[in-house]
DNA sequence: AGTGAAGTTCAGTCAAGAGTGAACTTTCAT
DNA sequence: ATGAAAGTTCACTCTTGACTGAACTTCACT
């Protein structure tokens, strides 16, 4: 079971991508699976094809479909055809990293939504539970806010290069 | 099975309990019934006892148990005993979420740790794969930073009240 | 239109993790 | 010191969700 990555088959590499598996996974609320696939593509050459994918990390067919698609539509691979072929291939994106943190900010988001709905819930409660529903309500309200900034912050960062 | 809320035991009430079980559990990596004791203790009127906390999420002493010990962990909730009782009883504090946003912190200051170490092991590759090492490190390095400084701006913010 | 390769879907298997409850330890009032 | 109540631990069960692989669909070239 040959599971080279860039052109380094040592298990120093692939230790480095169990660690993108459990750690990035975790963080991306993806199964292992999918870290382990961005691992894998941050650290090769050139972009991969589903059968290199597979066999780099050792894995089913369907896996690496499902893991490509959360991938792709996290924003950080993209997905192209080479002229004149019929499969397509996987590269990491330069712009990666603001796919993660528009993830980031999706999910503030939803909790932020969470604290909306519940503080129009309770809006019959004594004054104790309403002021720490209000102080939900604000503490995602300023941390969407202030991820937003954040995203514009390291776009502008990135163009400034 | 009572599972009274302030006191309020209806179905409104526990589909919100829910709802923090999923989405905050979910958030702070927790299991749902931490999520669940959460959202129970902050809209109780007053201290519940684990007992309480039992009998209003319908669990195990031994579930209540680890989850108090979650909470207390996060910084959200404070245990403490009142003058003269024997047990324990549990609040929602007042800056429970400064212990969240610590928490997004410490997930952050991890990952960061995680690119400085694929970094170091990848000093040998070539310059596209070292220029996205170099890019993720770069990514959590600007994240932490932030995040520290965000901490303050909100713990300043509480202050100012 | 036909053919074979590429990619997706989904029912089933397996592993990880949440929750239980009984046994155990600690704590405190007497 | 003793005993009852409070709290913790841990082996087990049950649930959830990740992964597999075979059947199916789509696509591109002839």
């Amino acid at each position: 079971m040959p599971s080279r990555v860039g052109d380094d088959p040592s298990g120093d590499a692939n230790s480095l991508i169990d660690d993108f598996g459990l750690h990035i996974g975790r963080a991306m609320g993806w199964p292992p699976m999918a870290g382990r696939a961005a691992g894998v593509l941050m650290l090769s050459e050139n972009p991969l094809t589903m059968a290199q994918l597979q066999s780099a990390l050792n894995a089913s067919k369907g896996s690496m479909s499902e893991m490509t698609r959360l991938l792709v539509l996290s924003g950080t691979v993209r997905r192209f055809k080479q002229p004149g072929s019929r499969q397509f291939v996987y590269e990491w994106r330069d712009d990666a990293w603001i796919g993660c943190l528009q993830h980031q900010l999706e999910g503030t988001t939803d909790l932020l939504a969470l604290a909306e709905s519940a503080q129009a819930r309770g809006t019959d409660l004594p004054d104790r539970q309403r002021a720490r529903l209000r102080e939900m309500h604000e503490f995602y309200t300023f941390m969407v806010e202030r991820f937003e900034t954040l995203l514009g912050e390291y776009k502008g960062s990135r163009q400034a290069d």
